[in-house]
DNA sequence: CATAGACCTTCCCATCATTGGAAGGTCAAG
DNA sequence: CTTGACCTTCCAATGATGGGAAGGTCTATG
């Protein structure tokens, strides 16, 4: 199985298998006489088990983590829970970020008649120095 | 003014001072004679509307049309209100889209004991091929 | 068997906003 | 006059991804 065939069946593209492969997410693919990687159903598992948690915003160094514990199989699900659990919070901090802003932003979105005239709050608040609002 | 004042003054750090003028979101600044930069109170007002703008979590690219439009004291405020409801548009995507994931992961790190026992439901989860659940 | 075109390889560059640091010049207080 | 805190420019890195060039390989068809 060639990198392409690896990318159709994992769902993760040819440049990204490559660049794992180059940060040690992935072993180095064995290669064909001619140079070219050369995959198994395994590597398409791993490259499955990567995009799947890509997909769940898991950072590639978590990952990392994640796939040493999915290889060992006497690990305390202990670890794999708190990897998730960090990530949780973590989530739920960009999150809660993102709605302190979407309420300002409503706010001030609200308070301009966005028609042809000129006077615009939104402005307004931009240019008066920071205040909370 | 140097630009460390103007920073402290605005907010914005003295390497971004000097980012925002490469690519134009500032002119470029007067100099002293022995070459260091030298910065008004507009100046500082400006920077402060930029600060502020980042705080809200708008692009370097939309801040620059907020600019234009805020010198622009003819405008339309309906071209201020459109910029900023395609910010509250796309913070509205991505906290609907983080939401999502949070949804699959509370879900997964639920049905995970997270003790000394290797079974791990967060594993099986993303070893067996993308399932939507 | 030759050729076309669909692959593959490596290498470099760009993204977005920001930070870090090196090497060297300037300013102000002691 | 020295010291230390500034300033200057230039280069590099971040994280994950995509784009593309230059060149080699594979395969199906004429």
């Amino acid at each position: 199985m060639n990198i392409g065939s690896a990318a159709k069946a994992s769902g993760v593209s040819a440049k990204m298998i490559r660049y794992y492969e180059e940060i040690a997410l992935l072993p180095a693919a064995k290669r064909t006489a001619s140079g070219y990687r050369d995959y198994g159903q395994s590597d398409v598992h791993r490259l499955q088990f990567i995009h799947r948690a890509r997909d769940l915003g898991f950072s590639v160094e978590r990952i990392r983590l994640l796939l040493q514990l999915w290889n060992d199989r006497k690990r305390p699900s202990r670890e794999v829970k708190s990897i998730a659990t960090a990530h949780i919070a973590e989530v739920e901090d960009q999150i809660r970020r993102m709605q302190g802003l979407l309420k300002t932003l409503r706010h001030l979105a609200d308070a301009c008649d966005g028609d042809g005239r000129p006077h615009c709050p939104i402005l307004e608040d931009l240019a008066e120095q920071g205040r909370a609002h």
